[in-house]
DNA sequence: CGAATTTGACCTGCGC
DNA sequence: GCGCAGGTCAAATTCG
């Protein structure tokens, strides 16, 4: 792991799958519950600020990442025959442990399963989501471990463009009070 | 019926 | 250069 300048792990362990945009309940090895608040913007921030230093190796980290995926259009079968490949953007890329014994946490976003693929030395597949909003091309993968199978690895990549669905479902009738109250 | 998921094919990059 | 492994696409299928 040493040379995955750009990827960021965290391990901490899901009692559930709802994950809050805001906090995370942290689970040790040893059972103890740890609250765990985290600033999503500000972590996703930091990781763009050290993203572009260096290539990140591919294949590291047991294979979590790779691709180097050139952003927005060109996808795909025509892929390369007309040449011309641009310089390769790497998005940031930030892993969770979770441990919960569902794949998929709710994280707010609303995510559509694009790819699933087998990954060596691992018997659980691995999950490929792109958030649904359409300006957004922020990608997650989502792999269990072979070794401890209750443990859930999801790979966070790129920036969300547009605010947190669920959050902004939850605050825009306190919003709208707020601006009613505001008038007087 | 539209949206989401599944799944096989295709493409790319890396190691040998 | 070749083969392998990982990532993505898109048609087919399933689901709400």
């Amino acid at each position: 792991m040493a040379n995955n300048n750009n990827l960021h792990l965290f391990t901490p362990s899901l009692p559930s799958t709802t994950l809050n945009s805001h906090s995370l309940v942290h689970q040790s090895t040893q059972n103890s519950q740890v609250a765990l608040d985290i600033d999503w913007a500000s972590l996703l921030l930091a990781s763009t600020a050290n993203g572009g230093q260096k290539p990140l190796s591919t294949r590291s980290l047991s294979s979590l990442t790779s691709s180097n995926v050139v952003e927005g259009e060109n996808g795909g079968r025509n892929r390369g025959k007309t040449g011309g490949r641009s310089k390769k953007a790497i998005p940031p890329r930030i892993a969770f442990h979770t441990r919960s014994p569902e794949d998929i946490l709710d994280d707010g976003y609303r995510w559509r399963k694009y790819g699933q693929k087998a990954v060596k030395n691992n018997i659980h597949p691995r999950s490929y989501y792109r958030c649904t909003h359409h300006t957004c091309n922020v990608k997650k993968q989502i792999q269990r471990l072979s070794k401890d199978t209750s443990v859930v690895v999801t790979t966070y990549e790129g920036i969300h463009n547009h605010p947190c669905e669920k959050l902004m479902e939850t605050l825009s009738p306190l919003l709208k009070q707020l601006q009613f109250l505001s008038r007087f």
